[in-house]
DNA sequence: CCTTTATTTCTATAATTCTAGAAATACGGC
DNA sequence: GCCGTATTTCTAGAATTATAGAAATAAAGG
């Protein structure tokens, strides 16, 4: 991952607004969470919800599909991961007295 | 960590220059690096390298100690893996469906 | 085709951020 | 106290962002 890219995506989640959208949509799971059903939950202005929304799918970290008129929004586990993984790694490079750590495998 | 924490945090990373900064303070491990040569190394203007580097202190990811005229700045190691952490849970919560995983601990 | 529901785009405003030059401050040595 | 080096604060301008109301578009059903 290019730094720029990672500086993206950190910058993405790094909104609180952003950060509530990703995480509600983390626990809504593998079946995602329509855009309506967001903007209920966190009581959020439809066309506020709709710019974050854009800011999250533009880095790969959310994707949508439609599902008639309602469009479901899922996270990428997968980026997620490789954007943890390069942070763990830029963390502790060349293991100059910080203990090295890594994700473990996905089971 | 409160997600307002967790925000801040992600954002004072998401910006190219800041991660940078904060790349290379990793990089210069537990020993840091004075402020002058970070800004010989990235080549950033004194002022736009103190602007940023008050904003990765401001949210504690970075930490600055005085010896004479300079000014050493390490990362803070602990606080990186806090957010990590809170991350990895964060982006797994309830196990619906994403593979749990967590940081190994640190040895 | 018209209606309803879902969502986005347009528009505007207020606020914040990034950048860097210039001036100011901090520290240690003489 | 003055000087040189290191760093920050002040200032300002350009750019970007967050917010949300209003209008527009998308899709499905009748």
């Amino acid at each position: 991952m290019k730094i720029e890219d990672a500086a993206a995506r950190l910058e993405a989640l790094g909104n609180p607004t952003r950060l509530r959208i990703y995480r509600a949509l983390v626990r809504a799971g593998e079946e995602g969470m329509p855009v309506g059903r967001l903007q209920d939950r966190l009581d959020i202005a439809a066309s506020t919800l709709s710019h974050h929304l854009k800011a999250l799918v533009a880095v790969g970290l959310v994707t949508q599909t439609r599902d008639g008129t309602t469009l479901i929004c899922r996270t990428n586990y997968t980026l997620m991961r490789g954007l943890l993984e390069y942070m763990a790694e830029e963390c502790c490079a060349e293991g100059k007295g910080c203990a090295p750590f890594k994700l473990p495998k996905v089971a």
